[in-house]
DNA sequence: GATAAAAAATGACATTTATCACGTACCTTT
DNA sequence: AAAGGTACGTGATAAATGTCATTTTTTATC
């Protein structure tokens, strides 16, 4: 099943793996395990320990947090050359998340006992991780206060930015990353219901457009001002 | 004003520095400078770049996000021999959050380049705070998940119980931290009317007590089912 | 101890958001 | 084409929360 090497792969060269060094490479290449996912299957299972992360070779994956009441949060999105598991494993706690294809999506596993080498072994490998993971501290914190001060209807309009920023849009100038409305009231954090009726809204109100199934940010100045986004 | 060591010093061995080699510590304790702030006097202003870091040798510093419409995000609290302004050092970033003195705080400022020649001599002190920031971040994902699905009830119930387990409580049973109503509003996410009404019914159901101006967690359990905390 | 300033508390009300119940559209399988 | 499932959408209503105005209490300062 391993066709790829990684010496040569793409993805590796915008993942963390590529910091590694060349002997360390073909160590990663021999303990890697190339596997694939079907749409809504679990990469990982919040609650599990995790043996080992994933790098993603191309998909889409979402994080999600199951709350109490059945409802789930989508904590992130993942997707090529990102790598998911490392959290936990190197907090030495279960996860805390699940992560689920939403495409078909290939992904190598790296076992723990490889990572956790190339860590000790290699010092500017484990600081490239901490600027990464001090990153995402910073992106965890504005979302915090996001979710914390800011309307339904503010946070729509900071996830539409967002997404846009970060997946960019297709061919026809939509959201490159299609969301089911429960799956968009679940990263805002809203009721289905209630998402619905906003996007209709925004819609009305000329900030977004639908095209099919999708929708183009038709005013994005606009939108960053619904969102009281500090620029 | 340096009299103390960071040899000796009792707080070093709560903070990461715990974990820096002999001559470390020497070169620390040649290049820090101690500091004090009165409370209310901020040590880090959201939008700089950090010159550094702060390791705090006693008192509570508060970190906060400012959110568009004036009101205030307390994004998490920091006390004896937690490091801050790290985050935005190694990421590149400016401060996405200021750092404000809670009561008077003593604090040892550590310069940059001293910090980052640590983190590129010593491996092992990378990986020590890389296992911190991941444990940060499963804790802010936990955060997150309950901004984004809880009531504002449930929320507080939550927070009752997490500050009981960070800063323990007084002698006489209440929570160590105090905070103003103000303060508890903006760390829960919402009105600081809406709180104290809500500080009022939890009294008044007998989940918590009033000693004066602090609170004793009465009925530990109940909160916890309130939050539905997951256990 | 008097006074000013800050914090806490209360009431009335508007707004936002959730919930429940139901109807529609679309896609897949038979 | 029929049947069933899933996602989407709407309406009515209840509940939660925010806002504004005002009062009381506490704390700080001279």
């Amino acid at each position: 099943m391993d066709t790829f090497t990684c010496a040569t792969c793409a993805t590796r060269s915008l993942s963390p793996f590529q910091h590694l060094q060349g002997d360390e490479v073909d160590e990663l290449c021999a303990h890697k395990r190339f596997g694939q996912f079907q749409k809504g299957e679990f990469l990982l299972e919040e609650g599990r320990t995790p043996r080992g992360v994933y790098c993603i070779q191309s998909g889409r994956v979402k994080m999600v947090h199951a709350g109490a009441s059945g409802r789930e949060h989508i904590v992130r999105f993942l997707t090529d050359g990102d790598l998911l598991g490392y959290r936990a494993l190197l907090a030495g706690e279960p996860l805390s998340v699940s992560a689920v294809a939403m495409d078909k999506t290939a992904a190598c596993f790296v076992p723990a006992e490889v990572l956790l080498g190339f860590f000790k072994s290699n010092g500017p490998f484990s600081l490239e991780m901490l600027k990464l993971t001090c990153h995402e501290l910073a992106e965890a914190s504005r979302i915090m206060s996001s979710l914390a001060q800011k309307s339904v209807r503010e946070r729509t309009a900071e996830f539409f930015l967002m997404l846009q920023a970060r997946f960019g849009t297709d061919d026809q100038g939509c959201l490159a990353l299609d969301l089911k409305r429960s799956e968009w009231a679940e990263l805002v954090g809203t009721a289905t219901e209630s998402l619905i009726r906003l996007l209709a809204e925004l819609e009305d109100d000329g900030y977004i457009a639908r095209v099919g199934k999708r929708f183009q940010i038709k005013d994005p100045h606009g939108l960053a001002e619904m969102a009281r986004l500090e620029d």
